[in-house]
DNA sequence: GTTAGGG
DNA sequence: CCCTAAC
């Protein structure tokens, strides 16, 4: 990705901001994340933990975290040491998104020193007593980075003051000093050894990977290997259609997160975040039980229930997904029953019977005890039938012989479809849609009309 | 709710 | 066989 698609896609996100907070819409998309998920896994805590990177998501299928994965792609070492070229501020507030930056302004004392560190991260090199390299893998896997970079271009500096006020371990018991360690630049190893037993503290925060010990880390390989992925197709559709539902119950997160933005507190927000999915996820697999697939289908199923297996069906992988919806797609036929040659009779003295479009009539009389045919299947079959006789009918001088032996239809039958079809011709070949309109009221009114403005079908029963 | 018409 | 519009 180039620079101007890197900045681009950072002006949108700030945008966001602007408007309902990137820690509202983080958090959304955990959710809709979360919906995406098969089975939430232990080691998974919330929505940073599905953000990182270096985690092994496994079925999981982070393909599905694209959007946000997205945010990663220019968090690699040439844009890190861009951000030491930063202001003060950049550095400042890079941390500070995360309610961190004190503990590291504690440790590292400068901004340009945490920009090199920054700058060394995915190389190890900094192995001081501070556990930096958990943190800033915690960093590194956070797709608030891209963010905090592109605002600190611009506004960085009052959004920096702000945060300042704020101490990132106000509410850590370990850490007593608060806020006023902030502007302490000389360090004690004590500190730095605090900081390293509360390592799991940040990573927990910054990465959620819950007891993952000692992380793989440093591997850009295989983040990389995540950027190139694209969103699964089942993923675009669950983002856009629950998108606009997930928004509003989340309102109002950015204003606890922005005035406190103790690590305890972000991580009470985002396990409460993180609470709230499997729910709403249970709800749909709820639902899922009653898939019609899953049904005995003494009839067909109904409009509805379509809709619903098609929309909400859950799947672990994208694969059985899609292999799913194949068959969905195979079995639209499913419920097909070839008409037997009783079954064609049966229908062809119906409609001589009660007359072509009395296909409820046919049917409740004649095909009641067949539940699997329906008037619209009878209709279909007798529009197949005078398509069928019609064809025989113009080949049937030239080949008659053989054609009698090959149709499945016997002759006698065929020709009784022609006698109908002349009766009661099939509405529409004949007549235009207007011609129908007497059908109710059809021997009334054939006695008044002239008879050319009537329907066939209103002769029906004239030659039981 | 039923039917015609199109897919 | 399914879906939809029209009735």
């Amino acid at each position: 990705m180039d620079r101007e698609e890197y900045l681009g896609k950072c002006s949108n996100m700030k945008c966001q901001r602007v408007d309902e907070s990137y820690v509202h819409a983080l958090q959304d998309e955990v959710m809709e994340v979360e919906h995406l998920l098969a089975e939430p896994r232990n080691d998974h805590a919330s929505l940073d933990g599905s953000l990182d990177s270096h985690t092994t998501l496994n079925g999981k299928d982070d393909l599905e975290l694209e959007a946000l994965d997205g945010l990663l792609d220019d968090v690699e070492i040439n844009d890190l040491e861009g951000t030491v070229g930063f202001p003060g501020g950049t550095c400042e507030e890079y941390f500070l998104d995360f309610g961190f930056a004190d503990k590291f302004e504690e440790v590292l004392g400068s901004g340009p020193f945490v920009g090199s560190l920054l700058q060394n991260s995915s190389s190890e090199s900094h192995s001081s007593g501070l556990s930096g390299s958990s943190i800033v893998d915690g960093v590194l896997e956070s797709t608030e980075v891209p963010i905090a970079q592109s605002e600190c271009k611009n506004d960085s500096l009052d959004e920096t003051i702000t945060y300042e006020s704020h101490g990132a371990f106000r509410n850590n018991p370990s850490q007593p000093s608060k806020v006023n360690c902030r502007y302490n630049i000389s360090l004690d190893i004590q500190h730095l050894q605090d900081l390293d037993n509360n390592r799991h503290l940040a990573g927990g925060i910054l990465t959620c990977k819950k007891e993952k010990g000692p992380v793989e880390k440093g591997q850009p390989a295989a983040l990389r290997e995540k950027r190139f992925r694209k969103p699964t197709q089942r993923y675009i559709e669950e983002f856009s259609n629950s998108r606009s539902k997930e928004k509003a119950p989340t309102a109002g997160t950015k204003t606890k997160y922005l005035s406190d933005s103790s690590c305890d507190d972000v991580l009470h927000i985002r396990i409460k975040a993180f609470k709230k999915s499997p729910s709403e996820k249970s709800s749909i697999e709820n639902r899922d039980v009653m898939l019609p697939e899953l049904q005995v289908h003494k009839g067909r199923p109904k409009k509805e229930k379509l809709e619903y297996d098609i929309e909400s069906f859950p799947l672990e992988s994208e694969d059985e997904w899609l292999t799913s919806k194949r068959s969905r797609r195979k079995d639209r036929r499913k419920h097909q029953k070839m008409w037997t040659l009783p079954e064609v009779l049966k229908l062809v003295e119906g409609i001589s019977e009660y007359g072509v479009g009395r296909w409820t009539d046919i049917k409740r009389f004649l095909f009641s005890s067949t539940s699997y045919r329906t008037p619209i299947d009878l209709r279909d079959k007798w529009r197949n039938l005078l398509r069928a006789s019609s064809a025989q009918k113009s080949t049937r001088e030239a080949e008659q012989n053989d054609e009698l032996a090959l149709r499945p239809l016997p002759f006698n039958v065929v020709h009784r479809v022609q006698e109908l079809a002349k009766i009661h011709p099939y509405p529409r070949e004949r007549g235009s849609k207007k011609l129908r309109v007497s059908q109710a009221g059809s021997s009334v009114i054939a006695k008044d009309s002239p008879p050319l403005s009537l329907s066939k079908r209103n002769v029906r029963r004239k030659f039981t």
